[in-house]
DNA sequence: CGTCGATGCGCACACTGTACGCACAGCGGA
DNA sequence: TCCGCTGTGCGTACAGTGTGCGCATCGACG
């Protein structure tokens, strides 16, 4: 009478296994935005999942492992627009530039862990996003050595800016105070270390009143075209 | 029965308080070249100095603020030449770019610790740093604003190249072997990861007898040069 | 029904950062 | 000479960490 068919056989191996690394990961990325680095302990993940820490080493080896999965799905929120017209390169990869950016500063907890892992670099979604990028300056018109140092050279420029910039939120983060307010609180601190160093203290008094969100804006979409203004120059 | 005597008395004197801060954040330093990040404990660094690990706390506040000492100290080897010809600004930033990334692979833990700081940029060691690149791109001809753009660039690019080549040297540090024993027992793997990406895979076979060292020096100059071209251009 | 493999979890261990309080050395004043 | 006082080192202790080990459970299959 049962008859022995693809969706009657196995329907589902274990229900839902209610824990499975999926799920994990995803949970991570939650406690990681919400309560920062320091809080993603095995315990409290697992706690947010209803289960015992040690019940998450049945889908995860280490904590590293943790760490590199974590990563990795970030990593995937990064979208790269595929171009076929070589001229459309550039807005392409001013647009994967800010996506990278905007996705570090949704998560800033990444500066911390991005210099952990150096291995995640075999995660799908890292090799994805490489090989997206590889496509976009490959079409551009970059031969394949120069195509491979280019995407470096972007992605290390964003990246940079990313670390710097999520460093600081964390801290802000953990402060709870706004940014202007922290701002205001340091200024005596930046002031006194600033005071045998002449540009820097200039520096500060010049720019003593502007938006520190904007300025940060403003200061990576700088450099983010001066560094493709390099690399169309090396266009053949 | 016990006999105070001169050896006994006065064990140690007061002008050297056997330990100071210079001394614990240098023997820090040397501990994490040593054994890398994950041995920095406050236990491990009293014992490296014969001293228990909570005598440390009458130096140093937390052991983040050991980090951050730790962080200014190596920005300290980093030296930027000062110049007067305008004509010299690329090759001292040159020079300077190139200080910063040995530094870094001289001390691969920066990877991990970089992200951590945040506030660190107070240091007297980085305040000189920016001090004088700010007066590097002054003098080359870019404008106040522009100038702190331009140090923003080249420190976000130099620090992004960075940050990735000390996570895979430390990874390589902790597996033992050398670059190339580790790249060649990596590769079954990474060919695995890269079956569905062809442009990565077309990669991996094109450069796969290639020093990696090599390479890795090879693209950190290329993509500092099309950095130092796009402000060049920019130059008033 | 029995067997089995996969899964969750309690316990235990070594190890972490660090708060607290005591011991003592040298100094300035009585 | 003695007496605080302050600055320094350290022993103890506590909460919290990653994780190895072994047991309990449970669905699937013979």
């Amino acid at each position: 009478m049962e008859i022995p068919s693809v969706w009657t056989r196995t329907r589902r191996q274990r229900d839902q296994p209610a824990l499975t690394r999926q799920q994990i990961v995803a949970e991570a990325v939650a406690l990681l935005d919400a309560d920062g680095v320091e809080a993603l302990t095995m315990r409290k993940l697992g706690a947010r999942l209803d289960a015992g820490a040690t019940s998450l080493y049945r889908h995860v080896a280490n904590r590293d492992e943790l760490v590199e999965l974590v990563v990795d799905e970030v990593y995937g929120e990064i979208d790269v627009p595929e171009i076929s017209d070589p001229a459309d390169w550039r807005t392409a990869a001013t647009r994967c530039a800010h996506s990278v950016r905007s996705m570090i500063l949704r998560h800033p907890w990444t500066a911390t862990l991005l210099g952990q892992v150096g291995l995640a670099y075999l995660g799908p979604n890292v090799m994805r996003l490489s090989d997206r990028m590889l496509a976009l300056f490959r079409t551009a018109g970059f031969p394949a050595d120069k195509a491979n140092h280019a995407l470096s050279t972007v992605m290390a420029y964003v990246i940079g800016v990313g670390i710097s910039e999520a460093a600081w939120l964390s801290t802000l983060a953990r402060s709870g105070r706004t940014e202007q307010d922290l701002v205001a609180d340091l200024r005596p601190a930046v002031e006194q270390a600033s005071t045998e160093y002449p540009h820097m203290r200039q520096q500060l008094t010049a720019y003593a009143d502007t938006d520190p969100a904007h300025a940060r804006d403003e200061s990576f979409t700088y450099g983010l075209d001066r560094v493709l203004d390099g690399l169309a120059a090396a266009l053949p």
